[in-house]
DNA sequence: GCGTCATTTGAACAACGTTCAAAACATATC
DNA sequence: GATATGTTTTGAACGTTGTTCAAATGACGC
């Protein structure tokens, strides 16, 4: 009695929960990166870490939860690097500009798995998920943060924050389309600038960065 | 011997090739107007004109094809529903407020449509299709034509009008895939006329619409 | 009437996401 | 130590997808 069939190994041990979960999360991470949201499918991610499909729909879910932990952890890499680029003692504006030049430059780094956040949406009936208003929340309260000195009003501060948030992400979404390129020349990150600064300060504005020598 | 088999219909006679295109391209536009990008398959399409899949290979190409003339057509639709909304006789600040009320109206009024043009990411190493950046160069040329007076400088102004229109891009991109109402509860029209007011205008103006009452 | 060509189609292929049920390990209980 | 319980892991299967193949049909030139 040959006992050929095999089915169902059983536990291996070499990873708890939370191992495998983050073992999993940044495979699809690098699948995203080298070949974008198109590479990245079930028996993929399966095959590259050496399990099977089934695993991972075990301990993660399907395919839009594997995403959605992605977008997690780039929504909180882009937050540490937008916090990190803020001097503390700099003008407001100056802060500003460089959130912005911060924003297109994780862009531009990493524009694969940035897009993946945009690029993958969720079922139009299902509410919207929590932890991705509070992640956002914390990255756009940074940049109400810093123009708080020059937009006292809440209000008027709020829409001033959207609205750039917005144009940013216009910019960037653009740019990583390569349907910026067709437009200008110029670098998203020079576009950027010149947004912020004449939403600032106007129109009536030249070269210079700062307005004190 | 009954002959049961039946395969190849030939020619029905109904559509010349070109009245078949317009067929197709409606039907996946309607498709995609119900039910969005993921609506929009190969077979259900063929099925909702009555046709093969096959037909729609042969006189159109694939799935890809396919939305690149959705677009194309979204596009036109879009140029359309902008030049018929800048008054000939307005200052030119209202006439760019003009422009971006009205792209702002067109995405609300068709989004999943829109969509499509962004959403659908064409492969990384073919060449940008001709046909989209002509259709892009004539409608920022409607908004460059009606900046040109406020801003001169063809340099400055080429980067204003790109700047400008990724953010009006962010602006309905963020609406569309309902991440802008968790940061603001103004319409994204609101936010939008914000944006070109104080990039045309500057910081230091009020509620007023006009400068001359 | 006969070939030639485009049109149309059913069937087949490979791949996908997902589900099912069985097997193996780990752990608690007696 | 043996037995039961629960979790982990897996091969296999299901239904669907985009796409290709080869055959069959209609229309048209000669």
């Amino acid at each position: 009695m040959a006992r050929v069939e095999k089915r169902g190994t059983g536990p291996r041990g070499e990873h708890n929960r939370d191992e495998f979960l983050a073992l999993v999360t940044k495979a699809a991470e690098n699948l995203v990166r080298r070949e974008g949201l198109r590479g990245l499918g079930m028996r993929r991610l399966a095959s590259t870490i050496g399990y099977a499909p089934n695993s991972i729909y075990n301990a993660v879910g399907d395919l839009d939860a594997v995403m959605m932990r992605v977008n997690a952890r780039t929504l909180a890499r882009l937050h540490a690097a937008l916090e990190s680029a803020v001097t503390p003692d700099a003008a407001p504006r100056d802060k500003a500009l460089a959130l912005a030049d911060a924003y297109l430059g994780f862009v531009a780094a990493d524009p694969q798995v940035w897009s993946l956040v945009f690029e993958h949406q969720i079922a139009p009936d299902s509410p919207f998920p929590d932890w991705y208003a509070e992640a956002l929340g914390q990255t756009t309260d940074l940049v109400a943060r810093v123009l708080a000195p020059i937009i006292p009003d809440p209000d008027e501060r709020r829409q001033a924050v959207a609205a750039l948030w917005a144009a940013l992400h216009g910019l960037a979404s653009l740019s990583t389309s390569r349907k910026l390129a067709v437009l200008t020349p110029e670098s998203p990150r020079d576009l950027a600038r010149l947004l912020v600064r004449r939403f600032l300060d106007g129109p009536d504005r030249g070269r210079p960065e700062t307005a004190g020598a």
